[in-house]
DNA sequence: TTGCGTGCAAAGGTTTTGCATGGCA
DNA sequence: TGCCATGCAAAACCTTTGCACGCAA
């Protein structure tokens, strides 16, 4: 795989971006205006970037967002909770929580991919706010 | 809401269907080919039953799929588990793994909702079978 | 009878593809 | 130098929408 131009572009503005996660029209608007790289480039990248494990591919409703995900080492270890309310991404990193992978393993014999798997819900500044979130 | 025999069409081909979960273009191919219900008559169908919770979405890759979902009660009170492999949806109904919902609440502060959270992974059928899965 | 639901076809938006060119290793 | 990656534009794809008509309540 090389380390074209267009790839780096694409890979530093996840790095040094303000969120975590970005709908591939976020990125369009962002780097193919700037000509940094064209959007048939930037579909590919992102359909080869996620295959490889560099960024993770979320279903927020309608839309589709990628996460860059070398940031944050063990993912397949832990659990994800992603917030409906304000989009936020949790890595849950608890023993009590983890030793639920091996539960499931063990008495129900179903292999958890936990890097796939994305509880969905409200976190705390969100809960009080809108019962519509 | 009308029950109209286009909706009747739709409902009874998820109770007597084979699966449990269909994509948009397998009940065109079933049903608008029979001439059954148009094509965007479809489309509002599945809109609006699941906003009223009479279906479920799920998200398989780019696919979307459509399970009929008053055949479980309590499907807000459980986990549900997506095999990678085969597709199956299994209805986790499992004490210590349903007081894990209640531990996130009080420890983490994050209100899950099983509803829409889907662990993915691989069945004890799959597991062995191929390492592409 | 009322007005929601339907069907058709056209529009809409997003993603993919073919092919010649460019650039990384 | 060889081959993968790129860019453009066209095509493909899926879903939504406008509008007149039909049918459930």
């Amino acid at each position: 795989m090389y380390k074209t131009m267009q790839y780096k572009a694409l890979r530093d503005f996840f790095r040094t971006g303000q969120k975590e996660q970005y709908s591939s029209d976020e990125i369009i608007d962002a780097l193919c205006a700037d000509g940094a790289l064209g959007k048939s480039t930037l579909y590919r990248q992102l359909s080869r970037m996620t295959e490889q494990g560099e960024l993770r591919r979320f279903h927020e409703g309608k839309r589709v967002l990628y996460q860059y995900a070398h940031q944050h080492g063990n993912c397949h270890e832990h659990f994800h909770l992603k917030c409906r309310g304000c989009g936020k991404l949790i890595h849950l990193t608890c023993d009590q929580v983890s030793g639920l992978a091996e539960h499931i393993a063990s008495a129900h014999g179903f292999t958890l991919d936990l890097r796939e798997s994305v509880l969905y819900g409200l976190c705390e500044g969100c809960r009080g706010k809108d019962a519509t979130c």
